[in-house]
DNA sequence: TTAATGACGACGC
DNA sequence: AGCGTCGCCATTA
């Protein structure tokens, strides 16, 4: 049984974490659930994501401060730029949005 | 099995 | 700011 089942479950966990609102990179999700330096995994792990979901893969973007866009996304990089908008995050036609001020930074003392 | 491909990121210029 | 390069590593061909 894959590894790769509860590293996607241990992606969307964390995912499901990020506030309404705020972001979070690819890099930062994967330091959180231990897998320093698979930023791309986690990326990997969005993008099989069954949709429509309640987890807000919307919220995860990349450390430029902009969504990926990618033709291999099919439209999907287009409705996450639609959901943030609907959620007050502003996010321009190239893709880019203000990281810096709406950054996630995860409180140890939240949640559990 | 090897080669190419990414929803990435850090650097250099 | 923008663009190219390289390191990264699971997935896919």
């Amino acid at each position: 049984m894959g590894d790769r089942i509860s590293f996607d479950s241990s992606v969307w966990d964390a995912v499901s974490r990020i506030p309404h609102g705020r972001l979070a990179t690819y890099g930062q999700i994967a330091d959180l659930i231990g897998a320093y330096g698979c930023a791309r995994q986690v990326g990997w792990a969005l993008r099989r994501l069954p949709l429509p979901s309640n987890v807000p893969w919307h919220r995860v973007v990349n450390a430029q401060g902009r969504i990926s866009m990618s033709l291999s996304r099919e439209g999907s990089d287009w409705i996450q730029r639609e959901l943030l908008l609907a959620e007050g995050v502003p996010v321009d036609e190239e893709g880019r949005l203000p990281l810096k001020e709406r950054l996630w930074r995860p409180d140890a003392m939240s949640g559990s």
